[in-house]
DNA sequence: ATACCGACCTGTCAGC
DNA sequence: TGCTGACAGGTCGGTA
């Protein structure tokens, strides 16, 4: 489920109630893994590590790992300089969630790896579908495309000047935008008045000024709001979001747009649902 | 090079 | 009640 929105939300509530944390030991699960890296590979990175921050790149989690400053010789008062050890990437897939829990608390099925931490909390990755990407890496880890709310409006228009590809297709591309999904693509557009079927090359410059601004400012409010929660996704406290009642059209077939009052349509692209307001979107 | 399609998984819901 | 099919926030690899 989770896009840029939902995904800087999970990042921030990680980031406040586990950095400074230190990973005590992993339990991964048999299954078919949902792993990049080997379980070795992940476990032997993480165990003994001190997380020193959870951010977000894209659509991936990413927590950055350090080798705790003085392993056993408290007290001794050296001030020595973390070292990095690397970073733990997390991707979601459609319908992962990472949670802070009490061990105490049941396990929810479909969970794939519980991190025990000193503080005596667990921090738990769970994905039914196992759509979900587990990885380890040493170098500097950086997603794919453009960061939506970074990237500036002749940038963002490059993107999309020689593509025959539907706009819908491109704004989901990870290669160009990392971050945009289904959801924001579809009210992006719709803020934008642009219809999603529109080949992308064949949007004016007045248009593309318009979906810039569009789609920041509806990650923005998405991000305030804490993300969308359409049936099962929760940050890492629990928590749901609340954009989806701001939604203009996703999820909304048949309803009446809100500007508009005409009927919300749904037409498939690229094996994707997508929404529109016939009568706003040109 | 680019773009579409099915595959990967499990769960839920509508319809019969 | 239970079966079937459509659908779900995402990506990948193969094919045209």
């Amino acid at each position: 489920m989770p896009e840029l929105p939902e995904v800087e939300t999970i990042a921030r509530s990680l980031a406040r109630r586990v950095t400074g944390d230190r990973i005590e030991s992993v339990w991964i699960g048999d299954k078919p893994e949902p792993l990049k890296s080997s379980a070795g590979e992940i476990a032997s990175l993480l165990e003994g590590a001190q997380i020193a921050g959870v951010r977000r790149a894209g659509k991936h989690l990413v927590i950055d790992l350090a080798s705790p400053a003085s392993p056993r010789g408290a007290g001794r008062g050296s001030a020595r300089a973390e070292a990095k050890k690397g970073q733990w990437i997390v991707h979601l897939g459609m319908t992962g969630s990472v949670l802070v829990s009490d061990p105490a608390e049941h396990v929810e099925k479909h969970t794939h790896l519980i991190a025990r931490l000193a503080s005596g909390r667990e921090l738990r990755f769970v994905d039914p579908r196992r759509f979900g990407r587990l990885a380890v890496v040493r170098e500097a880890f950086s997603a794919p495309g453009n960061e939506p709310l970074e990237i500036g409006l002749e940038s963002f228009a490059a993107l999309f000047r020689k593509r025959k590809t539907p706009i819908k297709s491109a704004l989901l591309n990870q290669k160009l935008l990392s971050g945009v999904g289904n959801i924001y693509a579809d009210e992006a557009l719709a803020r934008a008045g642009i219809r999603p079927r529109r080949r992308a090359a064949s949007l004016r410059r007045a248009e593309l000024k318009k979906l810039h601004a569009s789609l920041k400012s509806v990650l923005k409010q998405a991000i305030r709001a804490g993300g969308s929660s359409i049936s099962d996704y929760v940050d890492a406290d629990g928590q749901r979001g609340f954009f989806q009642f701001q939604h203009r059209v996703y999820g909304r077939e048949g309803q009446l747009c809100r500007v508009c009052k005409t009927s919300v349509k749904r037409i498939v692209i690229a094996g994707r649902s997508a929404h529109y307001c016939p009568r706003c979107q040109k």
